[in-house]
DNA sequence: AGCAAATACTTCAAGGCTGTTATATTCATG
DNA sequence: CATGAATATAACAGCCTTGAAGTATTTGCT
């Protein structure tokens, strides 16, 4: 009982600080192999990623939504991946204001195959973490963000 | 022993989609609080901690070495700074290739300031990870990250 | 001394991201 | 139908980030 004087927030920044480095890193890992080895980026995995588990496409503020980034921002990494066809832009019934994105045929098979290198990468960069101690750290991390406002 | 087809690379993936969400929110809600509380980023704020941190200043190169972010980056961020007068370029003696980025007096206080938010800031938001489970924590982070090639 | 390599820094292009503002379309209401 | 509120999207400015290319200066080698 002699330490522990600093405070229970000065840990908690430290626990914020080696969460934010410790996703930097990978982060930075994996973006560099997008980068180099698939010629993509992260946030265009993102996208294909949540229209690949949509089954109908999805429209731009469903996108901006289930990626939880700008609308302004969706519009410009949607424009590249129309230009690299991956993507196309489909007008939407009674509707003419909005428009349903949707993978190409070439979208699909290019994010399968850019999903299976992602899950690799991701095996190999986290390969020191036992599987063991996989479910404690999900369990600690959703302790840490889940809101208890289920007053 | 009936389960558990999910081979432990899709778990990996899953800590992995966890420590990033987890890093994003946090983030994302330090930036916004940053930009329009204290009119700041969260980049300069990570600049003129190095600084502080440091007795005399730090040369260019040692900043982004110790931020690992790009040299041109830096430049960027300590123009800022400067305009903003927190922080001023000084000459090294005997060597007129380089500069001392140093904290201004008026840096130094705004950075106390804001180091004080910050922290409680953080605390708020990771009110509801144990104080008691911070360790574990930063224990399982490491683990994660640490290379083992100390062959 | 002379000259090439290494070092310190800046500049630039491209992309990603944000927040704000503008434009077009739809819908509800009088 | 006309008006105004709400919604969908685009356009813009600003910052951060990277990687590559360019400028100065220093250092090391001959």
């Amino acid at each position: 009982m002699t330490a522990a004087v600093t405070t229970a927030s000065k840990e908690r920044v430290r626990a914020w600080l080696k969460i934010l480095k410790t996703a930097r890193l990978i982060e930075k890992e994996l973006r560099e192999r997008f980068r180099s080895e698939l010629d993509s980026t992260l946030p265009r995995f993102d996208v294909m990623s949540a229209l690949d588990r949509s089954e109908h496409g999805l429209k731009m503020h469903e996108l901006s939504s289930a990626l939880r980034v700008s609308g302004g921002n969706v519009t410009g990494i949607v424009d590249r991946l129309v230009e690299a066809d991956l993507v196309e832009r489909r007008a939407v019934e009674g509707d003419r204001r909005a428009q349903l994105i949707c993978l190409t045929p070439l979208g699909h098979n290019t994010f399968a195959e850019h999903a299976r290198t992602h899950e690799c990468w991701v095996d190999e960069l986290l390969a020191n973490l036992p599987a063991t101690e996989v479910g404690q750290l999900l369990e600690l991390l959703d302790l840490a963000t889940h809101k208890d406002d289920q007053s």
